[in-house]
DNA sequence: GGTCGTAATTTTGTATACAATATGTATTCT
DNA sequence: AGAATACATATTGTATACAAAATTACGACC
């Protein structure tokens, strides 16, 4: 196994995309250039490449004089995500039924069986991942070099949102997990039937099961128990 | 005057943004590393760090091994301009009526100054990167960071097929000019009265316009002459 | 004359040394 | 003790030297 510089460098950025979407290294969590120099064997100035591409398609900020950091996700930007994902989301399905190639629909399927299995395995990251995979194979599919950059924006900020607000708790959330997996199957054939309407009505339901599974999360049932027998771990 | 490294890097950011913009660089010109470090006085390691820069915002491309190009403009980039654009430029008008603050209120009337004053001057250069500016401040106003990666992008291929298509040749196209700054000035007021509706309203016909625009460009009225008298310059 | 292969040159990529800035710590003074 | 300053350390930014790759130039060969 002869890895050149160039393949570290770009083991390197797989591994801190991966780590940003799987929630690894946190929001807001600044990176040690030294550290991860020693760690992937390349330099800085390789390294500070990298966090440069990186910055630039959303995944860390950088700061002057103080390095790199991942990228916030405050309550600001959950709110820009709700208004934005479905018209983008919408708009990439409608072209990637237009546009689809042969090769990638069987990628997309392939994917696919990685989401299935990483939902059969209950591996929370992997999911994410899976997930993170097929939509970004649909943007390849709708080829819109104007709809990507916000369209992977999205979806390195969909990742890290599922990693804190998917994790099936209730019935109710384990049932949208399938039903978001048949929601994929649905948008294969879609696409494959280049069925530009059903690929956008399917695009929205998707989004709309997100979102539910997202508010029950962020909106759970009141607790129902009277007062004063709610345990208080803080005092006052 | 001192002016840092780190004002001489923004400042070579800039002029390449604004080379790059007004066509000043073309379509797919390669940048010359060891001219511009001497021209700017910056050693190649910050030079490399705008060119990755500049490369994440869509205004360069970069190939390995053999440096950085600006991006292309091709009729396959042309065509994803005319579908993306109608709905973000729409979104980012809508939200921008629902958020913009007085301060930047006073800087798109300050951009339409410019605007104005580059209209009535002339020169084609100054209208594109007015319009630009004008439109980033109305991104800036909408505020949501995952629409403004695809805005930007729009804008600098928008100020580029200005350059090319807008040179008013006909007595139309200066009319539509003059329209265009009219639309600015009511767009202006529609965000001003938070009107959400009126300004997306606004975003389609100032659309529209630049697509007339641009079309009165691509297919122009055909020539009126009958055969034989057409002068040829190419031989057979 | 044209084509292929090889060497020289140029250009790009990486490592490292140095400079500047920020951070942490100790010491002094109130 | 607490605040403030000066100093030491660590981190980030830049310049330059070196390595690798691509481009060009040249000459041998067909």
């Amino acid at each position: 196994m002869n890895d050149s510089v160039g393949d570290r460098k770009a083991g390197l950025a797989a591994h801190l995309k991966r780590s940003v979407l799987t929630l690894a290294l946190e929001p807001g969590a600044d990176l040690d250039e030294a550290q991860l120099c020693n760690a992937f064997d390349v330099s800085r100035t390789p390294l500070r490449e990298v966090f440069r591409e990186l910055a630039g398609e959303g995944y860390l900020t950088l700061h002057l004089n103080r390095g790199a950091r991942v990228s916030d996700l405050s309550h600001t930007t959950l709110r820009d995500f709700f208004l934005a994902a479905p018209m983008i989301y919408g708009a990439v399905m409608r072209l990637a039924a237009l546009n689809a190639t042969a090769q990638q629909i069987e990628a997309l399927k392939l994917a696919q069986v990685e989401f299935r299995e990483a939902l059969r395995a209950g591996s929370i990251e992997n999911r994410a991942l899976a997930n993170n995979h097929f939509h970004q194979i649909t943007g390849e599919m709708a080829g819109n070099i104007y709809l990507l950059p916000s369209l992977n924006r999205l979806l390195i900020d969909h990742a890290r949102i599922s990693m804190t607000f998917y994790r099936p708790q209730t019935q109710q959330m384990a049932q949208n997990l399938t039903e978001a997996c048949q929601q994929h199957d649905a948008i294969i054939a879609a696409i494959e039937a280049q069925d530009e309407g059903a690929a956008a009505q399917l695009a929205e339901s998707h989004w709309n099961l997100s979102r539910n599974q997202i508010e029950l999360f962020v909106m759970p049932a009141a607790l129902d128990m009277p007062m004063g027998k709610l345990s208080r771990k803080t005092p006052a």
